[in-house]
DNA sequence: TAGTTATGTATAAGAAACTTATGTATATTT
DNA sequence: AAATATACATAAGTTTCTTATACATAACTA
């Protein structure tokens, strides 16, 4: 995908939104839903994906529980209860980080400063 | 600097955007600039940004100028040409980006889709 | 029915962008 | 005299990603 530099890392922010959000989701599942939400031009690769929640189970974040629906699997993660509180912060830094860069690239909205 | 993991990809960006404002910086001028412009909160380190600014000179995106002000080195850099046209595409990309990571955090916001 | 696309997860090799640490040098402030 | 500010530079290591490959089942298509 032609996704560009700037994504780099918000992977984990998004995953930790779109579960909060969701409630419980597997790693297909969340490629499809940010492919629909940015109209195709976010498209998280399986190779960064899988991972990315694979680290977050480690760290405790997530928390993961495997079903098999129509003879495949699935693997649902959903929040921990430090995942939530810590998501809480991501989300901060998510929106204190596009202020800052609409600040350094409009500097128009700067005149409240 | 306890710098957020999402700025990282941002770097690019941030100092081509400053150049187009400002004509010409040099390197310290710039990492002032932008924890003027963030308040704080964005902390460019020298060991991201030379290696950027070096970068993006190779790229043919940046022409450098050497300067002595009170006896102290100076490289002056502003954006080349093609600099300044590969600028609009990326703060077109910034301003995407910024929109895709507002449509999957607030998902209110998408209520026009 | 053979082949492609979709669904679903996984990992390994390499690239890119960063952090952290260190180095050099001059000017200014305490 | 020592610390801080100004100014640039690079090297080692980490993190996060891309690209490629792998396995497996289901559904669609030529």
């Amino acid at each position: 995908m032609k996704n560009s530099q700037l994504y780099k890392g918000s992977l984990n922010t998004i995953i930790m939104k779109l579960l909060e959000e969701n409630g419980k989701m597997y790693g297909y599942e969340i490629t499809q839903k940010v492919k629909i939400i940015t109209h195709g031009e976010l498209n998280i690769t399986e190779g960064a994906l899988y991972p990315a929640l694979h680290k977050l189970e480690a760290e405790g974040i997530l928390d993961v529980e495997i079903a098999k629906v129509d003879n495949r699997m699935r693997k649902y993660y959903k929040l921990t209860e430090s995942g939530q509180k810590e998501t809480v912060n991501r989300l901060a830094e998510l929106e204190d980080f596009i202020r800052n860069m609409q600040s350094l690239v409009n500097p128009k909205s700067n005149l409240e400063f």
